[in-house]
DNA sequence: GTGGCGATTTAGCCTAAACTAATTATCATC
DNA sequence: GATGATAATTAGTTTAGGCTAAATCGCCAC
């Protein structure tokens, strides 16, 4: 677990506020780079649920504010101050989803869409006091890690269930965050961060995985589809 | 203490979303309408700090909705429909400044201005559990009281302080909670919510107010202007 | 009743952020 | 190297919610 630093402050400014869908972009594409080296329009798009000439408009005026960089036809990579944005706006999402799960009891379904509105009206000092009432929390409901105050993450790749070698004992890290049904289904699999999980067979040809979940003693069996089995993020024990 | 119907909701009907300009409008108008008797064109631009001519154009767009009935050149009532989104938008104003104050530790000077952008982000189902978490609170932390979740709230009229006769004990109900700065002056004299106060003195012309506050043995006098004491609602006891 | 003045509305403009339809670029394939 | 298929951009439109400047209304004083 060593948190690398992935953007800095250059001086005390006091950072402009942006709107919420400008928010959203540069979260999306933050996480579209991190996925896949950089952020497409239609990826971005198909992300934002809108459609790729939005996008492209979108792109424009951010580049003018020099929050990312623009390379037409070939997709967009975030400035530092970009990633700043994105940054900061992944941990008010993240802590929030994670006071909103500890303190008031939301289901780990539910936390995610609340957290996605909330996130652009929560101030700074709100999230930080949200954080030091949960003592200063360093992952959110689903696995994911929070941002430091000041913009630093864990950005440590994990590999997937789907790519874990036969009887590899593992603990599950991290789970995606925006299917609610998906995450109930998951949560009576079993399927929570820090769950205990081997494979016992892959079948072929994007077949489905079978899977033992949790402590021994307690664990049950499960098939899974390769689909699911890639949005569960894992660390070899 | 009798809390008596202000609106009602005439069915189920899955209550439509509006957008964060329309709510604020809709619970300043709410507002005017209570202290004034109508709502006028300039009193909603002062209170919201926008143009006249801005809330001509929105005042428009919610009569199209039904929202509220408009006289032009005489000014604007809301409908039952347009009380209700504005008791809704007030009860999560009020939960939330609460839950800020009470939970996360806010200061009274702070929940205000955080609960301006809040109540437009939170669900129903937030500001439920927060009232749940805080035990179903009936005052927010300036004494204004919390409208129910379905719709009722007690609508007692208080007399000021600069109304009150001289030698009254009263009880302080209510401060006006827009000014960060006042709010800490108040604070600093010792003027919360429930704090006993005697007039002892009124200078005529818009004279100051001789004020004694606090209870027996631990009380202080202060000199206050007469514009802060319309500020101050209390209750003879 | 007429003037004047403040309150209000109208007219015209702007920005953000979305859309659809049409055009253009990139790239793999023949 | 020409050709589609796919991705991306451009062009033009829409809606919400602001703005200023100009016109108009209501009402009080004379
Ligand atoms: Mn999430
Ligand atoms: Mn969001
Ligand atoms: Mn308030
Ligand atoms: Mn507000």
């Amino acid at each position: 677990m060593t948190p690398s630093q992935t953007a800095v402050r250059p001086d005390d400014a006091p950072e402009p506020t942006y709107t919420g869908p400008v928010e959203d972009y540069l979260k999306t594409i933050y996480e579209l780079e991190r996925a896949t080296g950089t952020a497409t329009t239609t990826d971005i798009a198909h992300r934002l649920a809108i459609a790729p000439a939005s996008v492209t408009g979108m792109v424009r005026r951010l580049a003018d504010q020099r929050l990312l960089k623009h390379e037409p036809y070939r997709g967009v990579r975030l400035t530092q101050a970009g990633q700043r944005v994105a940054l900061r706006t992944l941990r008010r999402h993240r802590v929030i989803e994670t006071f909103l799960a500890r303190v008031l009891g939301y289901p780990w379904d539910a936390v995610h869409d609340e957290a996605e509105r909330l996130e652009h009206a929560a101030s700074d000092e709100l999230v930080d006091r949200m954080a030091t009432a949960l003592d200063e929390p360093t992952v959110d409901p689903h696995g994911a890690p929070i941002p430091s105050r000041d913009g630093t993450v864990n950005d440590r790749r994990y590999a997937s269930i789907a790519d874990l070698p036969l009887g590899q004992r593992a603990r599950l890290v991290c789970v995606s965050d925006d299917d609610p049904a998906r995450l109930r289904y998951l949560a009576e699999l079993g399927l929570t961060p820090g769950a205990l999980v081997v494979v016992l067979a892959r079948a072929p040809f994007e077949g489905p995985l079978s899977i033992r979940v949790g402590d021994p003693g307690r664990a049950a069996d499960h098939a899974i589809g390769p689909a699911l089995a890639r949005a569960l993020l894992v660390e070899p024990s």
